[in-house]
RNA sequence: GGCCGAGUGGCGGAACUGGUAGACGCGCACGACUCAAAAUCGUGUACCUUCGGGUGUGAGGGUUCGAUUCCCUCCUUGGCCACCA
């Protein structure tokens, strides 16, 4: 007898793997395609915890699973190292970012490798590799085309310990994702994707998902926030017209006063016709100063009656004061609101505390109020333009470059430039001169890389750190080819300024997925043939990002469709949420409590095989699951007894095995089937510990026992591998087939229908599963403990089930 | 406040479209092996019991021959989103 010694054979198996190329993604195949794909991570800590492993070894299970039934399989891994992570991690280590992201990816990288994982590192990618993000800033010129990419300057997350804009999707109750510092209302020029005149499209296509989770879609259709209503116009005494939208056109009738925004364009215009113009411009400052966070949770509605002005009622021509308050947001419809203290609580809030009137009404018909004000039907959004830019060093550069005048753009519009532009120019405009945005076209892509510095740190200024580097700034631009470069050639060359603001990280997530599919192509992001065979991800396995991520990715995806680069609508066919992994204690693994331990460690105790059985043994795949070394060993314990009782089946010599034993087999390959296609690890395992328990103590012949470590192969590897080997064969066992289930083979012996008596269960007869009811019924008088509870009672009634149940009224 | 989800032994959890609640594992107890311990193997393990049986899936009600599963009310708890007019 060998003893079960993991360290013996894993790391030899995994060197094995890795020079015979097991698990390249083969380029073209007659196999059915199959794309398992985990969230890439991004490497801004140091290593991994033990909770991280659990969706990897998830999607390798499943991934090896697809191999041996016949698929070819893609499942790739690679970086996400660009942004603020990766960024604050190099700052606090006081290291260039470059320096930080290789190590961290050395190191995450040997931790997955230690667990057997079935990646193809062939097609290994990192977002920060020139390589890469030059097809990020392809992409992002097909959105500047298409006139999707804008700048313009709007009220905007303004972080100034990031020194940076941030996103919507960037902040959590008012603070910063990344950090929890406040953040703060303020208008900016922004490059910003234009994802709102997506959102119909983006809320219509999660039809198309059935295999999305109910509760993601929800999220979206939340955060987009489809509204429809309408949008008209007070007038007021002062000649300026107030624009307001509304859900709720049939309660005009109820408004006492209109509430405007601190921020908005109308505030400015009517502040100077205000006989209290210092009172509104301090209240303007203070709602300035206020984060985010204040503002939403400080419950209390604070605002300032604009005095010498009043807006006219349009039914009743009363008079209507008109409000700055900070609780009507600039971004969202006109930013200025038609107040109903009666209806709304928000309104009633305010009402109160400024003592406006608050009168109760009959609501109005909409239809005739629509044509009497000319009020037109809209729709509204929650969601806002994406906020595009970053005022950080560590991202994508925009393969943007500005050039002063228009005579110049037209001049550079008329070479090859031309085909890159957008319908409406894209420009700004600054003391007296006009800038305007010009493509740096894919052939130049090269002189857009990111520079290498003295000085990366944020500078909190809107122009972002690359604007100190002259070297980056000050360019020309060849109009006759599009090429940019430092110096002019000749004096056709025309003088530009390079774009100093950086994508989000979010970028080169939003189509990673596509790049997997093709990632040595120079030529372009990824070929139409690699993603017509591909098409979506079957499974897409990671943390719950049910908005921002998966929404920008979708985003992404439907412009690349309209641009002619994918041909189908959605991403990401299916969407597996992962649950955490806690420490024993069920609190939070966090480094700084030291309450977890490395994955090196467990691995050397007990082996990548059993730590990978225990992760898919620990709970339902999508919820949290504590920690527990006790449940660990058992894993263990259950592998010793694999390998005793392949030994010993080997040694045996046993010619065939018995019934019960290949009934016992042909049970399990059914139920592991079924659980790893539907993600339910926990009791695919537990499956396996059934067959093994059915058929340790049966004669086994080496056929069922090779099936059996076949159903072991997708959880522990190396083990099957090397258990494998030993029967005789000299393939790998994950080149599959997987085990054919043959229901023909299962023996269901002493069949017993339990019977209950008014509703409770209390003996169980000997019949078989497809005895008629007349049967059940002799069977019942002849039995003794039936006899206990029937004799001299009437059965009223009697349900029979077959193979389930026989219950009794009596 | 809104939208989801969850509450089952000492613990992690299982239970198909309503059909034997507690699979599987851990822990624990006893036994075998051992000088002994560990490891391993075997047996038992929801609770109460006068040993007939009774009670049990957060609480209370309902539908049903039958409810962890469906419906209503409530309690506890987790997640996500929260001034969007």
């Amino acid at each position: 007898m060998v003893k079960f010694d993991p360290k013996k054979f894993e790391k030899k198996w995994q060197k094995t793997w890795h020079e015979n190329d097991a698990y390249k993604t083969e380029e073209t195949s007659d196999k059915p395609s199959c794309y398992v794909l985990d969230m890439f991570p991004y490497p801004s800590g140091s290593s991994m915890h033990v909770g991280h492993p659990r969706g990897y070894v998830a999607t390798d299970v499943y991934s090896r699973f697809k191999r041996m039934n016949g698929f070819n399989v893609l499942h790739p891994m690679g970086w996400d190292a660009f942004g603020l992570p990766a960024e604050e991690t190099a700052i606090a280590n006081k290291e260039y970012p470059t320096v930080t992201v290789e190590r961290n990816i050395t190191k995450f990288k040997t931790q997955l490798q230690m667990l057997g994982l079935s990646y193809d590192w062939s097609r290994e990618i990192n977002t920060t590799d020139a390589n890469y993000y030059a097809h990020t800033q392809r992409i992002f010129l097909q959105f500047f085309k298409q006139g999707l990419a804008i700048n313009k300057t709007m009220s905007v997350n303004w972080c100034p310990e990031l020194g940076t804009v941030l996103a919507n999707e960037d902040i959590v109750n008012g603070k910063s994702e990344r950090g929890g510092f406040p953040v703060f209302q303020m208008p900016m020029r922004q490059w910003v994707l234009a994802i709102t005149k997506y959102a119909d499209r983006l809320v219509e296509d999660l039809e198309l998902l059935p295999e999305w989770p109910d509760k993601v879609k929800n999220a979206q259709r939340a955060w987009i926030g489809k509204s429809e209503g309408h949008q008209f116009a007070f007038p007021t005494d002062a000649g300026v017209e107030i624009p307001v939208f509304t859900t709720k056109l049939e309660t005009l009738p109820g408004v006492t006063f209109l509430a405007i925004a601190p921020e908005s364009e109308l505030t400015k215009k009517l502040l100077e016709k205000a006989q209290n113009a210092t009172a509104i411009s301090d209240y303007i400052e203070a709602s300035r100063q206020k984060t985010e966070l204040d503002r939403q949770q400080l419950n209390v509605k604070t605002g300032v009656i604009i005095e010498g002005v009043n807006a006219v009622h349009p039914l009743t021509g009363s008079l209507l004061p008109i409000v700055v308050a900070d609780y009507v947001l600039a971004s969202y419809g006109t930013g200025a609101v038609m107040a109903v203290p009666a209806k709304d609580e928000r309104d009633a809030d305010m009402a109160k505390v400024l003592s406006l009137p608050i009168i109760e009404f009959a609501e109005a018909d909409t239809k005739v109020l629509g044509e009497k004000l000319d009020a037109k039907s809209e729709k509204r959004y929650k969601i806002r333009d994406w906020v595009f830019s970053r005022q950080r060093f560590w991202g994508e550069p925009f393969p943007i470059v500005w050039v002063e005048g228009k005579e110049n753009y037209d001049v550079i519009a008329q070479g090859p430039v031309g085909k890159w532009l957008p319908a409406q120019p894209v420009s700004y405009k600054d003391d007296s001169k006009e800038y305007f945005a010009v493509p740096v076209i894919p052939e130049y892509l090269s002189s857009m890389q990111l520079p290498v510095v003295k000085s990366y740190e944020p500078t909190g200024n809107i122009e972002g750190p690359l604007a100190g580097i002259p070297e980056w700034v000050n360019a020309f631009v060849n109009p006759e080819t599009g090429e940019v470069a430092n110096k002019a050639k000749d004096e056709s060359w025309i003088a530009v300024k390079r774009e100093t603001n950086t994508m989000p990280q979010w970028a080169g997530s939003s189509w990673y997925w596509l790049r997997f599919m093709d990632p040595h192509n120079n030529a372009e992001p990824f070929s139409k043939e690699a993603a017509k065979y591909w098409g979506a991800v079957d499974v897409y396995a990671g943390a719950d990002h049910a908005v921002a991520h998966l929404i920008y990715a979708r985003f992404w995806h439907k412009v690349m469709q309209d641009a002619g680069l994918v041909d189908y609508p959605e991403p990401f066919k299916r969407l597996e949420f992962l649950g955490y992994i806690l420490a024993s204690d069920g609190t939070k693994i966090s480094k700084r409590k030291g309450n977890s331990r490395s994955p090196e460690e467990v691995v050397d105790e007990v082996g990548a095989d059993a730590f990978r059985l225990y992760e898919m043994f620990i709970g339902p795949f999508e919820k949290p699951a504590p920690w527990n070394d006790n449940d660990l060993t058992g894993a263990k314990r259950f592998l010793e007894r694999v390998w005793r009782f392949a030994e010993t089946t080997i040694k045996s010599k046993v010619a065939t095995s018995s019934e019960p034993a290949v009934s016992a087999l042909q049970k399990t390959i059914a139920k592991v089937e079924a659980d790893i296609e539907s993600f339910k690890f926990n009791t695919a395992v537990s499956s396996l510990m059934i067959g093994l328990n059915e058929m340790q103590d049966e004669p086994v012949a080496l056929p069922e026992l090779k099936q059996f470590l076949k159903l072991l192969a997708p959880f522990v590897p190396h083990m099957a591998e090397e258990l494998w080997q030993m029967t005789g064969e000299t393939e790998s066992i994950h080149q599959g087939p997987w085990p054919k289930y043959d229901a023909s083979l299962i023996v269901e012996d002493n069949f017993m229908l339990p019977v209950q008596i008014n509703g409770k269960h209390r003996f169980d007869i000997a019949v078989s599963k497809t005895a008629t009811e007349d049967e059940v019924k002799s069977v019942l008088d002849a039995d003794d403990s039936a006899q206990k509870y029937l004799a001299n009672q009437t059965i009223k009634k009697i349900i029979y089930v077959p193979g389930r149940i026989v219950s009794l009224v009596i």
